[in-house]
DNA sequence: AATGAATGAGAGTTCATTCAT
DNA sequence: TATGAATGAACTCTCATTCAT
């Protein structure tokens, strides 16, 4: 026999594979309306299943937006490892994090805009284990991108006058701020003729400066 | 007789104080819990005022909302003009602006925090008078900062390779970014034993970078 | 002196004028938007006085109902005692009352649509002293149509087979309920192309029938 | 297995009677209390339901009132189908439908208080599906009952000098004027000592004197 | 006499969660 | 496991009435 209990196996599958519809839907609605705008009934009917299923997979409202946010953290996280393993000067490393954090948004950003206003919310009164992870999932993340900048400022292509760990918070936070874009700032810039592509394009460039190293840096003021 | 009409004089300072109570207790509930979280029950209890007194002052819980986010944007903007009335390069302008607009808003941290999680979702559906006049004084201090920075570049005192109402909105938004802290950066950043003060003035070192003329700049890569 | 305390006397008459700008302002809402649907502060508005105003010339906002209808049923009281004293023959006194209800009903088509629906409902849990003026008065003119129809059975222009009290009830009600014509019905006609002035005519001519002694009847019958 | 699927019967038959429980219960507090004065709250508390459940059944309490309208109004349609379908003169047709409806609301007096009263002014904004079908079956009723007289025109046994759709409306108007009885008017006729069923009695003989065909009749009158 | 700010009970409605089936 | 009817507390908002000025 080559598998232990299929039938078990196949009930297991077909599980995850509801929670994961469960997850979809709820992320899609989340989304489009904002966390406190859907309700459990919204999800059910999205996803074709009765409310009361959905406690049997979630203990409530909270964890599975929680269960959402794993699941994305995971994502970023492979990423992040991705490029923290690959073979370049320190410099390149954040830049690739940087990219791929901020394309990752970019696809994501229903889930950003969401994730960034009600998640801080839920996390204050968060005492679920999905949150836990998400957290330090991330904070491994900014580890792996702080260690990035190590390297860079000891083969000499980051700046040094600045804390690694800080800057990474710093990249981190900044390639974040352009996703979630207030509307005022969007008005503005529309009314200024600069499309939202070319903002998120010189960005790039912008935050840039702020990472290299400069020819005339003074090396006296590392921390 | 020196004034005329005293008692109504009187009756509308009154009523400018109660309307301004209100407003301290909901800004005080809304920035501690969140706008969704709060009900008028408890802010009326806050005030120690009926319910109903409320909707004598606000048209509705959006309303009062906005006008919270108003009096703060007022606030803001008096500070801009200020800084862009005084006498100094672009480059020292914008410093200025980044720097009251970020002692501002580490000032009143419990009111960003909010704002960046409620004001989007309110202002997409808002048809609010104080919600447009909130709009119009963020674009306005946008124009400020952008016309800092022009100025900034013709002087020489910063960058020509980037637009500079893009780099209002980078460094407006970055700004920004350093206040409403994700609770995980917050955890990283404590553990790696950086302060959330030092962190703070660490990044204006950061960010000047990307802004700062450099030396070897291209002249020729204009926008 | 010719008048004992002009003042005073203006002043009452101030008194009476204002009771009646209220009665008419809240006349004129309550018809419009029937009673449930209108808020004491409409009605202040409406007259351009304070909502505490109100309730210093009303008890409350049912006795301001009363007092309204009150105003009416004595206009119709009048009219009906002024139909009683006519010259004429029992059928002509009970036509001419029927018409001069009905036309007034007519003009004051909105207050019959709101008394029908309203009085009722009020006059229930009616402890007011207008309230009981407005039924007395009712019943006074319901005995003068009565007597007009006595009058005819003996001068032999109205039917005898039926009692005058019930028949001056039925003559009422039915006149009134021309007023308020259920939406149903109104439809009806108008998809039959019969025009509501047109519909209120013929009415008279439908229940005149009812009235008048016909040539065949059968005297003995007399109730 | 002679059923498919009984315990879907069941959970379908218990829902009706719930739904129809709950309209009984709304109709009851409705009719003695008025609409208006009547809140969710009391009409939960007297089906024994929490308020909430209400709201699984019914959109709104206006779309409640339909509910409630709609079921009268299928009763008296069936009656009306039945009346018309009889053999009979059309004199006799109408005079039994007259004397259904009446009977009908004599036996649903609350009913025909309340509808008369709150119908109109919901029906103005009513956006609502029952609404509509109420409507559609009252417009029906009246044109059975036209075409009722209009027979009773060619038979020979119903006055024709008038419309018979109007006589239809005036018909049914004013039975159901006997019903909405003005407590002044019930005062009156009980000082004069007649009771109501006598009065309800009379009232046929009344009324049928406006219907009959006349020996004089004026046969050029025809419309 | 007139004001209008303040009240607070109560309205209709929503929704996360439970539980018998 | 899956259901969905039922719950009931909580929500925003309204309004007749009162009362200090």
């Amino acid at each position: 026999m080559v598998k232990l209990m299929p039938t078990a196996d196949r009930k297991e599958r077909e599980k995850v594979q509801r929670r994961n519809a469960i997850l979809d839907a709820a992320e899609k609605l989340f989304f489009s309306k904002g966390y406190d705008n859907v309700s459990m009934d919204e999800i059910a009917k999205e996803v074709e299943l009765a409310k009361g299923t959905l406690y049997l997979y979630f203990k409530n409202k909270d964890s599975l937006f929680f269960a959402i946010a794993l699941r994305r953290a995971r994502s970023v996280h492979e990423m992040m490892v991705e490029c923290a393993e690959s073979r370049a000067t320190g410099r390149e490393k954040s830049r690739k994090m940087g990219e791929c954090l901020f394309e990752f948004a970019r696809q994501n950003q229903d889930y950003y805009r969401m994730a960034c206003t009600v998640a801080p919310a839920l996390l204050r009164k968060a005492d679920d284990d999905d949150a836990k992870e998400v957290m330090d999932l991330m904070v491994k993340d900014l580890h792996l991108h702080c260690d990035a900048l190590r390297d860079g400022m000891e083969d000499g292509t980051v700046r040094r006058d600045l804390n690694p760990l800080e800057m990474a918070v710093y990249l981190n936070i900044t390639s974040m701020s352009i996703i979630c874009l207030d509307p005022a700032w969007k008005k503005g810039l529309q009314e200024g003729g600069i499309s939202y592509s070319r903002f998120v394009k010189d960005f790039l460039l912008f935050i840039g400066n702020a990472v290299d190293k400069r020819p005339d840096e003074d090396e006296a003021n590392m921390t």
